[in-house]
Order: structure tokens, then sequence, then C-alpha cells
RNA sequence: GGCCCCGUAGCUCAGCCUGGAUAGAGCACCGGCCUUCUAAGCCGGGGGUCGUGGGUUCAAAUCCCACCGGGGCCGCCA
């Protein structure tokens, strides 16, 4: 069974160049660099000018001697050999190619393109997990979409895949949120609850903030600090702002709000103590604290559906980590190692200690001169922090799985390292091999702070709206015909298909930023213009089969070099979905189906499949056109991207 | 102060790991193409000191060093 049609083409010529390396010089070559030539010369090249610094010959030379060599050789998939400059150019056998191709999907079919490893993983996904206290914004967005796409990217690599989301019930954030819902009377959401919740949160935090900066202001004016002064009146004013914002969002909320903080005296310890009792399972703050995590998580849900995105579970840290006594258990056994210490009256763990031991330096890529800080474990009230805690959360992950994938900020690095290494100090050191952390950068939204804390945030609610909106008036002008229910439909369809497409473009490693003009540029490079592409090779089908034309591979009369290329291109599908996984980069998904969109456009410009010259050349098009659908729709399935079939 | 990520066309990004053939797309800009499978399309055009300076190499956007600019981390936050 062959999943893999491009890599016969490239085992094929890996063989060659060995063999005729082995035959010509005498020399074992243990590995063959291939790349990619540039247009019009070949489709797989192999540099040789490594090899002819080795044999002291010019390696144009020894291009020429290894094509002649080549010449005499059989070759299946390969049509010819060329020796350029320095290069050998191979260039494929496109007829064999397609028959290949042809024989993988008659048995693979609609699946065309699972290639599944030869030592498939159990894989815990743990993505999103957004703090339960705001909706989620266009940060959490990218974290969504992405951890989603990569989920199905390992699936598609035979890999069997689990969605967690870890609810951070326990974090200092959602006891602000509790301490003001608590405030209000625990309301009634009196909208989307996420965003009531978000609302509540902002307010809070803010008084808080408020609060703090008027105590430390006086301090600093009793004891004549002018600089420490003039900068907290700064910060001050900035939060004055923040809260006349907040206002204008709900005056009468953040009224009420406002009123209710002012008669507590101490704020502060009020919300130590809601995490003190939560940690300790006291029934009427777990009712409080669950309210609020619900109420978020309903409005996470919701917005979710709208992305299709699913989670297999939602692991709550105070259960798993804390109730369980998991975390008590990690802390007693990370004091009987040598890695624990005691600092103004707080455990630490020794990380950098771990990495000198069992010197891991190089291993989990911490640079040279770089020493890892020490992680707080307790607070000193003994309450637990969260790094402490995600130690145990791993260790449970590691139950169901053996290999763990954490989407989480590239901001947590140094906190993801000091999990691994707590780990290994722990006697976990497969566990800490076995686990990736796959960081992303933020997404900048050009002239805007965004901080849950402030409530500044563009969410995706607000996101999705106004693709949507904008997709609907572009389907409206370039389809008037359309009936209401099914316009609505398709711009749902392409609004939401943009914004994956926009977020899952850019390489996680590096920032993206956010201008509306480009997320809603619904031309080439984006999602519908993939999505159209597909809806044209769905239209053709449909067509076709309406005039009784059927597909059939003739392999002889695909002879255009636009039908070759795009041979070519889905007979390496697989290959990119395998390259796509193990690197953990649907990014590359995206470069591949919009190359493939593109040449796809240019071959349904120049030349008819209906109206083909010949039977014959139609219904060979038209197996190719089949074959470019189901590529455009799995790649775009993998991605979560909806494939329309009209537009 | 230490460390990490990023810097490629006016704008948004590929390419860098694994050095080699004229540095690729898209947006924007200019000019063409709808009696023929949906023009969200196609064809053509202009536009680049690959942040700067050194180094390694026959060969550097790619590797090394220094510096500059943007972001991040170094917390009894998550």
């Amino acid at each position: 069974m062959i999943y893999d049609p491009y890599s016969v083409f490239e085992k094929e010529v890996e063989g060659l160049v060995k063999h005729a390396v082995k035959e010509l010089y005498d020399l074992e070559l243990l590995k063959i660099d291939l790349e990619e030539p540039p247009p019009g010369h070949g489709h797989l090249a192999f540099k040789c000018f490594e090899l002819g610094r080795r044999l002291e010959i010019r390696p144009d030379v020894v291009a020429r001697q290894l094509k002649d060599k080549i010449d005499k050789m059989k070759k299946e998939c390969i049509e010819r050999v060329e020796a350029e400059r320095g290069y050998l150019n191979f260039y494929a056998h496109v007829e064999r190619i397609a028959a290949i191709v042809g024989e993988s999907i008659s048995i693979v079919g609609e699946k065309y393109g699972f290639n599944p490893s030869l030592a498939p993983k159990n894989i815990i996904v743990e993505f999103l997990s957004a703090n339960p206290v705001h909706p989620i914004h266009i940060g959490g967005a990218r974290n969504a979409i992405l951890g989603d796409a990569l989920a199905r990217l390992l699936e598609w690599r035979g890999h069997k895949v689990r969605r967690h989301f870890y609810v951070n019930d326990m974090g200092r954030q959602v006891a602000i949120a509790a301490f003001g819902y608590e405030l209000l009377g625990r309301p009634k959401p009196w909208t989307k609850p996420d965003h009531a919740i978000g609302f509540i949160y902002a307010t809070t935090s803010c008084l808080l903030e408020i609060k703090r900066l008027k105590e430390e202001l006086n301090l600093a004016r009793r004891y004549g600090k002018d600089m420490e002064y003039r900068s907290k009146v700064k910060e001050l004013d900035e939060w004055v702002g923040v809260a006349a914002r907040l206002r204008e969002r709900n005056e009468e909320m953040f009224d009420r709000l406002v009123d209710s903080f002012n008669k507590e005296a101490e704020p502060e310890r009020k919300i130590s103590f809601i995490m003190k009792l939560y940690e300790e399972k006291d029934p009427d703050v777990v009712k409080l604290i669950r309210e609020v995590c619900e109420l978020c998580i309903d409005g996470f849900k919701e917005t979710l559906s709208r992305v299709s995105i699913y989670f297999d579970s939602f692991d709550w840290e105070s259960e798993i980590t804390a109730w369980s006594g998991l975390t008590q258990e990690v802390i007693r056994r990370l004091e009987a190692t040598p890695y624990v210490a005691y600092s103004k009256g707080t455990m630490i763990f020794l990380a950098n200690e771990v990495v000198k031991d069992y010197d891991l330096g190089e291993k989990f890529g911490v640079p040279k001169g770089f020493e890892v800080p020490p992680l707080t474990l307790m607070r000193s009230d003994g309450t637990t922090l969260y790094t402490t805690r995600d130690i145990a959360y791993t260790i449970w992950k590691f139950r169901h799985a053996n290999t763990v994938i954490n989407v989480i900020g590239a901001e947590q690095k140094v906190a993801q390292l000091q999990l691994r290494l707590a780990l290994v100090a722990l006697g976990y050191k497969q566990m800490a091999e076995n686990l990736i952390h796959l960081g992303y950068e933020l997404v900048k939204v050009p002239g805007m702070k965004m901080s849950g804390r402030t409530g500044q945030y563009v969410t995706l609610d607000e996101l999705l709206d106004e693709s949507i909106r904008r997709a609907n008036a572009e389907v409206q002008a370039r389809s008037p015909g359309l009936p209401d229910e099914e316009r609505k439909r398709i711009a749902e369809i392409v609004g939401i298909g943009a914004i994956k497409y926009s977020l899952l473009a850019v390489s996680p490693s590096k920032p993206v930023t956010f201008v509306w003009e480009q997320v809603l540029n619904f031309e080439r490079n984006s999602g519908p213009f993939v999505q159209y592409a597909h809806a044209r090779a769905h239209n053709i089908m449909v067509k076709a089969r309406e005039r009784g034309l059927k597909p059939h591979l003739h392999p002889e009369q695909l002879r255009d070099p636009l039908e070759k290329e795009l041979v070519m291109m889905v007979a390496k599908w697989p290959n990119i979905v395998k390259k796509a996984s193990d690197k953990l980069r649907p990014d590359i998904l995206c470069e591949y189906v919009n190359d493939l969109s593109m040449v796809f456009n240019s071959f349904y410009d120049k030349l008819p499949v209906i109206r083909a010259e010949s039977r014959e050349l139609g219904e060979a098009r038209l197996w190719l056109v089949n074959v470019i659908r189901v590529v455009l729709k799995n790649c775009l399935g993998i991605l979560g991207i909806p494939a329309p079939t009209r537009m």
C-alpha cells in the first residue's frame, strides 16, 4: 500500500545517486540531500559540490559523470537526468507518478493524504486553556485555532490524539473575578456570560489597582519620594482612564461594583482568603468559584462551536492537582530531593542544579550562560502556585498518554522548562523528554495594548462577527441571486475561513500583526481563495456528472505543463502532511494549499475539462480535478476550515 | 543586567534548522482578459543595500561574533 507517492520518487532518486556514486567512486553515501530546483530544472536536484570536494573533482564534472552513469540505469518514476552546472537534476516521469497517485487514491479514496507514522503515539494536546475570567481574545484565538489544527494534523499521521482544556480555576485572577461577582450579588449575566465575567474581572482588577496606587502614593508623599510619586501619579492616571472606559461599557454595573467595593476594608486579604478556602475545598467558595468559571466556559463553548472547535476533556486544575492531593505529593517528593531549598519562608526548587547534575543543558536547549531561575513552589500562606500544580497536572496527563504537547505562549518558556526539570528531579525523565512545549508568539494589534486586566482586547466573537459581516457583503456583491439563507451560510463559512487561515498562515514562532484589511482580504493567499478553488473543483465534478463525463486516469493524456505540475503537486500532498505534522507546523499546509490553488486556477482558466478536445482528455482532466478537490478538501479540513461547494 | 524570539519589496508574510542555480508570494500600484466548467479568478508590469558591521567559506538571507531596532521572560501572577 502506497500512502505517499512522492516518497517513491524520492527514494528512487536517492537509490540511483547512491548506486552511481558507489559504482563510479567506490563511495558509500549514507545520506543523500535532495532539494527542489527552481522551475524548469526538473523536480529534484542533487548538489554535487560537497561530493566534488571530497573526491577533488570539479562539481560540474561529477554531475556529468553521474548523469552518464545514471542514464544507463533502469528507472521507474524518472524520465531523465540532466547535469546542469554542479547540479544533477531529476525530471520525474509524470505519467508513472500519476499512475501511483491513481493507485493510492483508488484505495484510500477520500482519505488521500493520510500518511501513518511507523511509530504512532498516544498524544494529549493541551491547548487554549484560557483563564476563565474574560472572553477569548485574539491571542487565545490563535492558540485555539493552532491547537485544533495541530491535533487533526497529528491524527492524519496516524497518532491517537486527545484535546484537553486545562481550566485554571485556582489562580488569583479567578479569585478576583469571583470577589467582584460576589460584590455584585452574583448577578445573572446581562450579556454573553464570558463577556459579563470579563467586565466584572476587569473592573474589579482596576479598582484594586487604583486602591493600591493611592496607598502607595500616600506613602511616597509622606516620605518625600518625588520621583516615585510622579511615576505613581502617571500610573494612577492610566488606571483612572481604564476605569472611565469600563464605566462607559456599563454604567449601572460599574457603579454598583464601586459602591460595594468601597465598603470593603481589605479587599486584597479577602481575595487571598478566597484562594485559600478554595484550595481547601470550602463548599461555599467552591460554589462561588465554580459558578464564575462555568459561566465563562459556557461562553467559551458558545464561541468555539462557531469555529467548530471541541475538546475531549476539560481538566479542572482544582480537582486534578489540589483536591486529589497530587500537588502535595509532588511537593513532598520534591522536598526529598536535593533540589529544594527555603528562601524567605517559602519553598523553592533549584532548577538550575538539575541542569548541572544531569547535564541537560544541550538536551533541553538551555542557552549557554543562562541560569534557570529557581521556582517558588508555595506561597508563605501555604497555598500552591501555578507551575507547581502544573507539575502534578503533567504527571496526570502522562497517565493517559505517552506524549504531551502543550500549546502555550512563548512567554511561558522558562516556566515550561522549570516544569520539565522538576519532572527529571522526580525521576520522570521520560516524561520530561516527551513533553513538548509548542510556543507561539502573541498577536499584535497595532495601536492597542491588549490586556485582560484592563478589559482591553479584541474578542474572537467580535472578530467573527466582523469577518462574517464583511463576507456577507462580499457574497451579496458577487452572487446577487442567492436566497438569504444560503448567502448567510456561505458568508459564515467564508468569514470563518478567512480568520482561521490568516492566523494559521504565520509560523508559530513569529508574532502575528493583526491588520483588519489583511485578515478580511478574500483574495489570493487567503482562506476564501482556497475555498473558492475548492468550490470550483467541486462544481466541475457536478457539471461533468450531469453531462455523463466520468473521471478516468489516462496518464498519457496529461501533457500540458500545468497538468504535469498539478500531478506532481497532488502526488506530494501526503508528504506535506508528514512534514507539517512532524514539525508541528500547520502553516506549511497553508503555503502548500495556496500554491495548489494558484496553479489550479491557472489550469481552470486555460484548460477546459467538460469541453476538452477529446473524451479521453476530458476524463483524464476530470480525474485530476477530482484528486485536486480531495486534496483541497482534506487540507482545509485539517486546518479546520470548511470547504464550501458553492460560493 | 542576563536570556529568548523577531527584523526580507510601501504593507503582511515564505525561504534560515540541513549554506549553493536569477531571493518567492499576497496586498497596494499600473496595463490587459467575462457569448465558453463561478472574474473571490486569470495573464502581464514596475518595486528588494535580505536591520548594520565584521568573520568563516570556492559560495552567506541562511552559519559565527558584535551592534542597532521591536516584542517577550527573569514574580509568594498565570
